[in-house]
DNA sequence: CAACCACCTGGGAGCGCTCCCAGTTTCGTG
DNA sequence: CACGAAACTGGGAGCGCTCCCAGGTGGTTG
C-alpha cells in the first residue's frame, strides 16, 4: 500500500533512450542516431550522448529494436544431428571456434539449436524461417539432409558447412576433400607402395565420397587398383572393424589411406592386434590433422584441413549475404594440403 | 514506380496476431490468450483461432512479446575459456547435450556466448546483465572465474556448472569430485598398492582441488603418505610430464590416480616411455570414463561422473528458478562412481 | 540583405504483442 | 421471471525503439 508522502521510488529497471534523451538534453532521435552511428549528429550532442550514454549504463533493449527493424541480429548454428557426435568432436569444436571469430566484431548472437532426435525438423524450420534470426550456419553431418535446402527456399539466408549432397544450390563452404585423398594417394604412390586401400567415409556423407573420389583419381593416374575400399563411420571401432575387412580382403596390401584420423587409429590398432607393423608393413595416412594424429605412434602422415579457416569463412560468406553484398560466390572450397610424418616413410 | 490502377500487392509478411484474429473472427485478445493457453476461451473461439493460426501459419513475433513481457524465452551458455579448452572437450559435449535435453519441451532457446580472448568480460557482463536472456548457464573452467559472481550480483538468474572456487553464493552444480577421489584412493588401496602418486589437475580448479582432497583422504585413511603430487593440466602431454615428474622424485611409485582420463593417457604414455608396464609395475585410475578411458591399453579403471545428467541439472535447476520456484537448493552435487577395469588388478 | 542550402534537431507514428478493464452474454438460483 | 454471478469478449494503452518528415539554425552566395 503505498501512503500519500511515500517517496515513490522510480522504477529502477533499465533506462530506456528516453531517459538518456532527457539526461543529456536532446531528443529521442538524437540519441537513436548516435547509438545508431547515423551521421547528421553535432559533436556537442554525440558527446553529451555519450555521457549519458555512460553514466546512465544504458543498452538498448533489442527487442525493441528488433520490433522496428525486422532485424534480430542473431544467426543461428544449426547442427541437425543428435549433438552425441557433433560436440566433442575437435573438427566441430575447430569450426564453432571460427565461427565466433567471425561473428565477433558482427554485434550478432549465435543461437544454438540441435536438432531433436524424435523431430522430424518441422519445429525447427518453422522456427528459424519467422524471423527468429536473420540468417543460419547448417552444420549437417549428413549430406543428405533436406533442412539447409529447406530453410533457403523458405527465404532464411543459409551457409552450409560441408557440402551438402543434393545439389540444392545451397551456399556451403567445405574442405577441398577431393583434392585431399588425391594428395593422400599420390603421397604413398611416392613412397613406392603399391597395394594401397582406403577406408573411407560413410557412403552417403560429401566427406566420405570426396575423400574417396580423390583418392580412387589418384589411384588411377598411378594405374593401380583402386578396389580396396572399406566404409567406415567415424570412430575408432568403425575403423579397426573396416582395416579388418580390408586384410581379410587383401591381405598383402601395404598402406591404408583413412578418411579420418579417428579412423586411422582404429586401423592402428587392428594392424598392431594382427601384429602388423606401422610403417614397416602398412604405411598409414590419415585425414584432418587433429590432435590425434600427433597422439599415436607412429605419428600420422596426415591431410590437415583448415578448420578453424572453415567455421570463419562460413560466417564470413553469411554475413556477406546478410549485408546485401552483391557477386558473393555460391561456394567456397578451402585448401587442404598433406603433412608428412612417421607413419608413412619412403620404402627402402 | 506504382502507377494508379495497379494492383497493390499486400505486404506479405509474417501473419500478425490481427490478421489471425480477423481470420477468426474474434479479437485480438481472444487469439493472445488461446496462444498463451490462457483460460477464459470457449471451445468454440479456440477451434476458430487455432484453425486460423494453422492456415495462416502464424508465428508469434517474439521481439514485440518480449518487448512488453520482459522475458526473452532465451537463455545464455556462456563459455568463458578461449573456446579451445572447452569445445572438442567431451565432458563438455555431454554437458551441452545435458542441457539441450533440459530445455527441450520449455520453448526457450540457447544463446551461446563465448568468453573472446582480449576481453574481460566487462561486455558480455552488459549484455547478459541488461535484459538480452533470462539466466545464464556458466561454464567456467577456472574456478576463481569472477564472472557467475557478477553476473548474479547483477540480478541474472544463474546457475554455475562446477563449483566456483570464490564461494560466492552462485548455485552450481557439479560432480562430487571429492568422493572420485576417495573412491579411486580406497580401491588403490584395497588392491594391495602402498605407494600411490595422484597426478592432479590445475591448483586453481575445483575439479584439481576436490579430487586432489578426496584422494588425500583415502590416502590418510590408510596411513598412507600423500605426498607424491603432481599437477597437470588437461592434456595429454601435461599427464605425461607430471608422470615423469612423479617417476624422478619416488621411482618406486606402483600406483597412480590421474584426475582426468586424458591425463591417464599421457601417464600411460610415459610410463611405457620408461619401459614400466601397466597395470604390473604401476596401476592407473582415471577421471571420467570419457572414451578414452576404454580405448587405451590396458582399459582404464576410472571414476565416473553422469556428465549428461550435469547439463540436465543445471538446466533444471535454472528453469526452476526462472519460473519462481521455492526451496530450491543452493548447489547440488551429483554422484560418482568407481569403474573397474584392467589397469588396476589386485596384486597378486 | 534576401534567398538559399546544408546541417542539425525534435516529435509523431507505428512495429506486434500483452495486459487491463469495461462491456456483453450466458447461466444458475431465489 | 428477475437478478447476480460467472464466463467470455473486445478495444485501448503502451512496451522501447526506428523512421520519416517538418521544422529551426547557421553560413554562404548573388
Amino acid at each position: 500500500m503505498i501512503e500519500p508522502g511515500d517517496a515513490v521510488v522510480e522504477d529502477r529497471g533499465a533506462p530506456t533512450l528516453e531517459e538518456v534523451a532527457r539526461a543529456a538534453g536532446v531528443s529521442r532521435s538524437t540519441v537513436s542516431r548516435v547509438i545508431n552511428e547515423l551521421p547528421g549528429v553535432s559533436g556537442r550532442s554525440r558527446e553529451a550522448v555519450t555521457r549519458a550514454i555512460e553514466s546512465l549504463g544504458y543498452v538498448p533493449n533489442e527487442a525493441a529494436r528488433s520490433l522496428v527493424t525486422r532485424r534480430t541480429n542473431s544467426v543461428a548454428l544449426v547442427v541437425s544431428e543428435p549433438g552425441d557426435r557433433v560436440f566433442g568432436d575437435p573438427f566441430f569444436a575447430g569450426v564453432l571456434r571460427g565461427i565466433h571469430a567471425g561473428l565477433s566484431g558482427s554485434r550478432r548472437q549465435l543461437v544454438l539449436m540441435l536438432m531433436a532426435e524424435d523431430d522430424d525438423g518441422e519445429q525447427l524450420e518453422k522456427y528459424l524461417s519467422s524471423g527468429h534470426v536473420d540468417g543460419a550456419l547448417v552444420v549437417s553431418m549428413h549430406g543428405d539432409d533436406p533442412l539447409p535446402h529447406r530453410l533457403a527456399a523458405a527465404g532464411l539466408p543459409v551457409v552450409a558447412g560441408g557440402r551438402p549432397l543434393s545439389g540444392s544450390g545451397v551456399p556451403y563452404v567445405d574442405a577441398d576433400n577431393f583434392t585431399g585423398g588425391l594428395l593422400a594417394a599420390r603421397h604413398l604412390v611416392a613412397t613406392g607402395r603399391t597395394r594401397i586401400a582406403t577406408i573411407a567415409g560413410p557412403g552417403d556423407m560429401a566427406v566420405g565420397i570426396d575423400r574417396l573420389v580423390g583418392w580412387r583419381r589418384g589411384m588411377s593416374e598411378a594405374r593401380l587398383a583402386a578396389d580396396a575400399v572399406a566404409h567406415s563411420d567415424f570412430s575408432v571401432d568403425g575403423g579397426a572393424a573396416a582395416m579388418a575387412e580390408l586384410l581379410e580382403r587383401q591381405p598383402g596390401l601395404d598402406a591404408v589411406f583413412a578418411a579420418a584420423d579417428i579412423i586411422a587409429v582404429g586401423a592402428l590398432r587392428e594392424l598392431s592386434a594382427r601384429g602388423l607393423r606401422v610403417p614397416e608393413d602398412v604405411a598409414v595416412v590419415g585425414f584432418d590433422d587433429s590432435v590425434l594424429a600427433t597422439s599415436v605412434t607412429p605419428r600420422l602422415t596426415t591431410v590437415r584441413q583448415p578448420v578453424e579457416e572453415l567455421g570463419r569463412t562460413m560466417t564470413w560468406r553469411l554475413l556477406a549475404q546478410l549485408a546485401g553484398e552483391p557477386h558473393l560466390p555460391p561456394s567456397i572450397l578451402l585448401p587442404t594440403e598433406l603433412v608428412v610424418r612417421e607413419s608413412t616413410p619412403p620404402v627402402a
